[in-house]
DNA sequence: GCAGTATTATTGTATAGACAAATAGACAAT
DNA sequence: ATTGTCTATTTGTCTATACAATAATACTGC
């Protein structure tokens, strides 16, 4: 019986909480009838009343909907959904790198179809992360955005956990996380790398040093693309030009390794910045030193920033099309677009201006 | 009496609209108990549960709250909102000047405050500023963060009218509106003007061209600045290096303007940039026409922009303590604080770097 | 003075019954 | 084929009534 008349908790309750377990558990499934008024009564032994009052507080949460003459049916969330929606976009510094051009395009796109973005900086870190997840899903966010941070795999494996556990989809942009199924839009980094690199070697430069950040799966891709095209010439690595530098952005540790890597500058013809920021720090430095680029040493960087202030030779990534896309792929899991997680890689492209030199 | 028998309009949602009429013009005010079911009864003479009914639905909306045995009330929505809240933040573009900087300013605000930021891009129209006003009613924001498209005076208030009608405070962030009771957040321009066309004429300069946005409130007072510290020295406002632009930033309209301005260069020794964007545009305007600053003109710009890319002296304002104001602000009127409109001026200051020529 | 008790006003839960409004579907009229 | 009418069903609105739970207040006994 589904009604326990000598316990304390009301009946119509007791009935409400009945139908929601029927709907969870699916007996009762999406624009399913739910049995009518009368029927609930004789299946209850309940007044039409208390009835009413069950169903009508399903109806105010939204389990159900009620149509005169017709029943009462289960809502169905995927088509409600073509309501307005909130979505949550975790980004490292909106002030910084591609982060403003990223949000654009994810705002412009969410505006179009009438959802909302709500912004969260996560300064690369999971504590600042983890914080914004709490708020995003008091919130009532329907799915989240996200670049995972400068951390361990396994700090942003359980910050996507927060979010997937209550059904909340997650796309993550640009970076991605390994051996995680998650929906993915990035650029071909590692092919990205190494056209850079092989454009390098074309212009005749052998030895190339490489300064990255290893804890970002974008650029441990770049770093695989770059050892691929010296692989394809036969060039050997020299670990002694490669760095990797782990943990959020900090210009001071970069600093450090470009000023210690421009002592070495007789090991290497030409240096690839992990990322444009970097190259900007690497350009500093050499102004600073009263070197000359392309003249002393050739650089290139990779995302083709408008903030970049010299003529640097780069690698294009289509950042406002990276946002854009990842909110597409957002709303279309949150539409109930079901199946196995996507992968959604765009093209980037050369940009040729006049930071190398050619040796031959 | 408040309930008609033979209208077609259910007797419960008189009711219901007669009470929120009560509250909303205040005869029931925050925190007051309303009539008990059974004096509405008497009042009204309509059935308990019918009664029950309205004040139920209100209930649900959040209009009243009911106390067992205590009576029902008006429930204070100021004293609800110690929660966490969502507030609406509307730029021109979050790629574009100071954008990112204020708006990492309000987030890191929000964050710590455990609020929320949806960020709306207007690209400084009316139209998109009303589209996003729409969404962001929707999702029940509890305020809004707005820098003033640059459009006609009547186009932003009726938009900033939109939310006050229900109740959603307004906060001006940077620009004004000219008499319109809003809170507002900004800096001195009038002051910051002032000190840096004195600046230009105490290097020597004398005939100071200016081209700025007449359609933005802090364009206008930095105008002012510009002939009040003319008018101290006696110098005389040369109208025909004065330009006046309206309407949405345009770079190719500033160009134009810039390169008839850069013809008649004869008639001045320095330019006044209205913003420094405007500022990036002259200088490139020069650098095409093999022109040096400051060696052939100089020239001073308006924000210090972190991406200026030659060394522009400039007015720095502080514009994520501008975004971290605004928000305080905004979050105080959400918790209720009344009273006046209030306007909080941020200091500037200026930025002595190498764009102005010393004349004498 | 204070802990416990009774009173009482108010909302919470529940029943039984009635008529209204909407609408799918069958059927009739045009 | 379209339009109008009727019927049955289901939810929507409303009344009248009863007892339960809660908590402020007054009262009682020590």
């Amino acid at each position: 019986m589904i009604i326990d008349k000598s316990s304390p908790i009301p009946q119509y309750f007791q009935l409400q909480t009945w139908l929601m377990e029927q709907i969870d558990q699916g007996v009762f499934r999406p624009d399913d009838q739910v049995p009518t008024e009368k029927e609930l009564g004789q299946l209850t032994g309940l007044a039409r009343a208390t009835i009413r009052q069950a169903v009508g507080n399903l109806v105010n949460i939204g389990y159900l909907v009620r149509h005169r003459r017709l029943g009462t049916y289960v809502l169905d969330r995927k088509k409600e959904n073509g309501k307005r929606t909130i979505i949550g976009i975790l980004i490292p510094d909106i002030r910084t790198g591609y982060a403003p051009e990223l949000a654009r395009g994810a705002e412009d796109e969410a505006a179009r179809q009438s959802h909302s973005l709500i912004l969260c900086n996560t300064d690369d870190s999971y504590i600042m992360a983890d914080r914004h997840a709490d708020r995003l899903i008091e919130a009532q966010v329907s799915g989240i955005i996200f670049i995972p941070t400068a951390n361990p795999v396994e700090r942003n494996r359980l910050f996507i956990e927060k979010f997937t556990k209550r059904d909340i989809p997650v796309v993550l942009a640009d970076r991605t996380i390994p051996d995680m199924a998650v929906d993915h839009v990035t650029t071909d980094n590692f092919q990205g790398a190494l056209d850079l690199t092989s454009y390098l070697i074309k212009m005749g430069h052998r030895r190339i040093a490489i300064i990255l950040n290893s804890s970002l799966s974008t650029e441990r891709e770049r770093l695989e693309g770059y050892q691929a095209a010296l692989a394809q010439h036969d060039i050997p690595v020299d670990p002694e030009i490669v760095i990797a530098e782990a943990g959020p952005f900090s210009k001071e540790h970069y600093r450090e390794h470009i000023s210690s890597l421009l002592e070495r500058r007789d090991k290497y013809t030409a240096s690839f910045a992990g990322h444009d920021r970097i190259a900007h720090l690497i350009y500093s430095a050499t102004q600073d030193l009263g070197l000359d680029i392309p003249g002393d040493i050739s650089l290139v960087g990779y995302d083709d920033l408008p903030s970049t202030n010299f003529s640097l030779t780069t690698m294009f990534q289509p950042i406002y099309e990276l946002g854009r896309e990842s909110l597409k792929l957002i709303l279309s899991r949150i539409r109930g677009e079901n199946g196995e997680p996507r992968r959604i890689v765009l093209k980037s492209n050369l940009v040729e201006r006049s930071s190398v030199k050619a040796l031959n």
